[in-house]
DNA sequence: ATGGCTTACAACGTAAGA
């Protein structure tokens, strides 16, 4: 089984990178965020007739999150339980024994704005619906753009995202409350290139000088963890025409 | 350098992203 994660920036955009590389690399499930687009206007019938079964929860113009399944898929939520979200930021369904969270973590804008309150305060509704969910199933992948570079080596040039979102001091300690929730970030379980990242500025040729950070991420419970045995960021598809600015990452499951 | 790209929008400049 292979779990993938990819921020496409606009699924109607990026409709032909989905399909050339689902179709390349062949993941089981495949989470998308900022998918862009209303549930009326998605573009089910390419993906359906890829095989795709397809559960998506957009909006317009803004955010949304699809999840792609080579299999039946069961939705469990729609939206981040309890915390009364009008932005589609969460998808979590049930593929098999296997409970998979798609986020699209809140960009936080500037440190003391609205937004940045709104992002920690969605990350402890998530913390808490997740708590709920480990204790409901043993196999849960949480998987998506976390907007959060857990760590300086995580940030191509940490003086100067210092005081940025992204890399903050409460962000990072919202996202280890998540680990502590026994949750483990699968990337790190193995090991991996130096200045890996996931996400580049499409500006000052931000990919060709691997100017990026790690903000997309995949984690696992310890029972799921334990049967994984490889992650990777494929930065192929990066490199394409018109691509978006994230790239997918995939982990491998026996 | 509060930007440098890219996307969406009943848009033709503005908001937002990271």
């Amino acid at each position: 089984m292979k779990l993938a994660t990819w921020n496409v920036n606009s699924l109607r955009v990026r409709i032909e990178h989905v399909l050339a590389w689902s179709a390349q690399v062949r993941p089981t499930l495949l989470a998308l965020q900022e998918t862009k687009v209303a549930d009326e206007a998605f573009p089910a019938e390419a993906l359906a007739e890829a095989g795709w079964q397809v559960l998506h929860a957009g909006q317009p113009a803004y955010n949304g999150v699809a999840v792609l399944g080579t299999g039946p898929l069961e939705l469990l939520a729609d939206s981040l339980p309890g915390f009364g979200d009008e932005q589609k930021r969460l998808l979590a369904v049930r593929m098999g024994e296997v409970a998979i969270v798609n986020v699209y973590v809140p960009n936080g804008q500037a440190i003391g704005t609205d937004k940045y309150r709104y992002k920690l305060e969605w990350l402890d509704a998530l913390n808490a619906y997740l708590r709920t969910l480990l204790g409901d199933h043993e196999q849960v992948a949480v998987m998506g753009d976390f907007n959060i570079a857990p760590e300086d080596r995580d940030v191509h040039d940490p003086a100067a995202w210092e005081g940025s979102v992204l890399v903050s001091e409460p962000e990072r300690q919202a996202f280890r409350d998540l680990l502590g929730l026994g949750l483990s970030d699968s990337f790190r379980r193995f090991e991996q290139p130096e200045q890996s990242y996931s996400w580049w500025d499409y500006r000052q040729a931000g990919f060709r000088r691997n100017r990026g950070l790690r903000i997309d991420h995949i984690l696992m419970s310890p029972a799921l963890a334990g049967r994984c045995r490889k992650v990777h960021i494929d930065t192929e598809p990066r490199a394409w025409q018109r691509p978006s600015d994230h790239a997918p990452v995939m982990a491998e499951i026996e």
